[in-house]
This record gives structure tokens, sequence and C-alpha cells, in this order.
DNA sequence: CCCTGATTCGC
DNA sequence: GCGAATCAGG
């Protein structure tokens, strides 16, 4: 492929409606974009005040959705780590502590600090993290599960309601 | 890594 | 004059 006069017409008024120079030389074709900008140079019309490419952004690839965030099974309120747990591997307790405020339900001297977690510990967060009388439950763990009997039972408590309200409707 | 234009330099 | 190779930048 050469410059004839036409080919040279085309390549003004493309570069001059601002598409690239790949792009002009797909349009005329057996050419290279080297072959278009070196034309461009040597005809003098280098230095485009703004590129169509600037004004109308390339299209951006469609992004595939997010899948939905799982719901089943996870915890309301403080949030640790914890494995999900269907709600019927979950074991009973009282009602009438479940009625109770939570911060009151711990006892003091039971309550330990983030140091002293471990397996057997129950992991509920309990106050606010950052003020010093920050702490976490402390009590025993049920195994596999990162809290204590009570605080497993409001952990999974939203969960177990809609699964047995689903089985009576 | 995709793209852009700019520059160089052997042909 | 031509354009591949290369550079610099977004």
């Amino acid at each position: 492929m050469s410059w004839n006069d036409e080919r040279i017409e085309q390549l003004k008024k493309l570069w001059a409606d601002g598409l690239s120079a790949s792009q002009i030389a797909a349009e005329l074709g057996g050419i290279t974009r080297n072959a278009v900008i070196g034309k461009v140079h040597r005809l003098g019309l280098s230095g485009r005040a703004k590129t169509a490419t600037a004004a109308a952004p390339r299209s951006r690839k469609q992004r595939t959705p997010a899948p939905a965030p799982r719901q089943n099974g996870f915890v309301r309120g403080n949030v640790v780590l914890a494995p999900r747990v269907a709600p019927e591997e979950v074991p009973e307790v009282e009602t009438e502590l479940a009625t109770e405020p939570v911060e009151n339900v711990v006892p003091i001297g039971q309550r330990c600090s983030i140091l002293e977690l471990n397996e057997a510990t129950c992991r509920w967060p309990i106050g606010e993290p950052g003020r010093p009388d920050f702490s976490y439950c402390g009590g025993r763990a049920i195994s596999g599960l990162p809290y204590c009997s009570f605080h497993a039972r409001i952990a999974y408590q939203p969960v177990a309601d809609r699964r047995r309200d689903r089985r009576v409707g």
C-alpha cells in the first residue's frame, strides 16, 4: 500500500475527526499505525488539540455483577469471625437469659482481653473497641464455635427464627 | 498490559 | 518519503 491522493485525503479527514492513528490505519487498511503517524508528521498535521478518544472515552468492559452477599447463618450485631452453623446445631439455652441485657449477663470476673482468648474461650466482644474496659466474654466456648452457648444462641438466633417460621408456614 | 502520539533512523 | 522500532506517557 502507498499514499495516493485519495488515501491522503482520507487520512487528513480521519485525523481531523480525531481518530487515533491505529483506528485510521484500520480504516485505510493494509497499513500500520506507525505508517499513519509518520505520514501525519510529514504532512505537518501533528499536535491535535484533542483526540476523540479523550473526548469520548472508550467503552469500559462490563463488570460481572458481584455475587449477592450470603445472609443465611451469619451474625447480627457484634461480629467476630465465626463459622456458619446450622441453627439446629446451636444448643438451647435458658430463655430467661436471652431476655436480659447482654452486657449484664457476663460476670466481670469471667471477661478477658484479646490476649487471653483461645480455642476454648468465648470470643463475643463486650463494650466498645478502643475503650479501656473493652473485653471479650471469656466464657467456655462450645466446641467448634467461637462462642459460649449463650452467645452462640444470640449469634445464630435470627436464622433459627427464620427457619422455624418457614417450617410452620 | 492495554492504549496513545512522538521520534529516530535505516531503507 | 517511508515506516518499524523505540520511547514516553495515560
